[in-house]
DNA sequence: TGTACATCAGTGAACGCGCGTTCACTGATGTAC
DNA sequence: TGTACATCAGTGAACGCGCGTTCACTGATGTAC
């Protein structure tokens, strides 16, 4: 026996309670999310919600637990866009998917990347965890993308202190590839951050009218920094 | 007849308000900005707040700018650490206190870095002029670190599309460099931002136990990005 | 197939709270003669 | 130096609002015989 109606019903429920509390985010905001608001856009009154969620924070959880996955899932389809023969082109596809991700779901995205709901206390625990996985995605992905590649990364003189850190997230993560890459890979995505963040604050409009375009940029010189030729185009 | 005794006062109150402000935005998060609390702290009735502040968005708006300003001053003071005959350390202090400055004042850096306050709506012409200024301070260090430097920075090939935004900067706010460098600048900064603010929210902790060692070797390969030799240590 | 019962989604009223903001006011400080 | 007046910082009560959460409840849905 599979899962009975009223589960089916109670999970849809769930579901579109995280959908609305999206839809009033992006319209007005992280700060909207409150419960009776989410309610009254469905035709609810607020009490019902805690059929759903024992508590608000396990509601916001719950959305950035899905933002993490969907994230990743984007990532994912987009790195299967491209054939398997042209790992960099797969690689580079990924890179620029994770900036259209955030632009297309700016709240979720928000939320990853520490905009965080008034009064909302993250359990870090559960949430590093989600974060970590994208890493290892990532991390993943680069290393199969150099195993069958010919690249051979420039060889980048490490701290002491920075090699020690580097081999410990090696080991405990599983990451087999130079300390090089790792670093760059570590570094790279703080600043793919950083300038995706910059353009859904809206922080570097007024400086350059179409940020798409350093970002794409800086991806290519960030892949052909791993070692990798990139066509030009 | 410079500002009257009752001027100073309430000049020293609005400041006093501001540090208050900041205090327990830095106890209990940007979310915890409100005039009643804030008045409470200060053993006053919150209508009392409203002779310094016509409303609570204008205080946010100058906590902000303070900000801003702040982190300015911040980065001037860094740089005359440095003996004027060494630009490129005088460079590289600059971009450490960035990040320094980040850290020892995490709630503004939120404040700046689009961390925003609840139903906050920031005034976009206002702030935006502040955030550039802090950009044309770079921008002018760098100038004249290079001008004092025999460095020949590496050609980066940019895009049609790119170069004409990058001219259009340049002419807009009176950069006078290469292209490359107004490129590398740009994309600088949105990397610093990406790895602080990883760090202020403690994202990136839970996979490298200190960041600053990842943020100051990379702040090092930036700077020998720009053409300029940096020693090792 | 029909009946008795258990489950449980959702209601409606209420709670205590803190918010931004207004208003008429008091009383101390500063100014003008 | 003393008095009359203006200024204005701060008070205290109140407003309407939306918040998260509780509680006893109703009534429809599903289950067991």
């Amino acid at each position: 026996m599979s899962t009975s109606r009223r589960q089916r019903q109670r999970d849809a429920t769930r579901e579109e309670i995280k959908q609305v509390a999206r839809q009033l985010m992006h319209n007005q905001g992280t700060a909207a999310l409150s419960l009776h608001a989410i309610a009254h856009a469905m035709d609810l009154t607020s009490p019902a919600l805690y059929r759903y969620f024992a508590t608000r924070d396990d509601l916001v959880t719950a959305l950035i637990l899905d933002a993490y996955q969907a994230q990743l899932d984007a990532l994912i389809a987009a790195s299967e866009t491209v054939s398997l023969t042209d790992p960099c082109g797969r690689l580079l596809a990924t890179i620029l998917a994770y900036r259209e991700w955030a632009l297309e779901h700016p709240v979720d995205y928000a939320l990853l990347a520490g905009n965080p709901v008034p009064g909302y206390v993250p359990p870090h625990a559960i949430i590093g965890e989600a974060a970590r996985r994208g890493m290892d995605f990532l991390m993943n992905l680069v290393q199969s993308t150099l195993q069958q590649s010919t690249a051979i990364p420039a060889e980048i003189i490490l701290s002491p202190a920075l090699t020690a850190m580097l081999e410990s997230l090696c080991q405990e993560r599983g990451y087999a590839m130079p300390l090089s890459i790792v670093y760059l890979v570590l570094v790279g995505w703080g600043e793919a951050q950083g300038l995706v963040l910059q353009e859904v604050f809206h922080q570097i409009q007024p400086l350059i009218s179409d940020p798409g375009e350093l970002y794409r940029h800086q991806a290519r010189s960030w892949v052909r920094q791993l070692g990798l030729s990139v066509p030009l185009a």
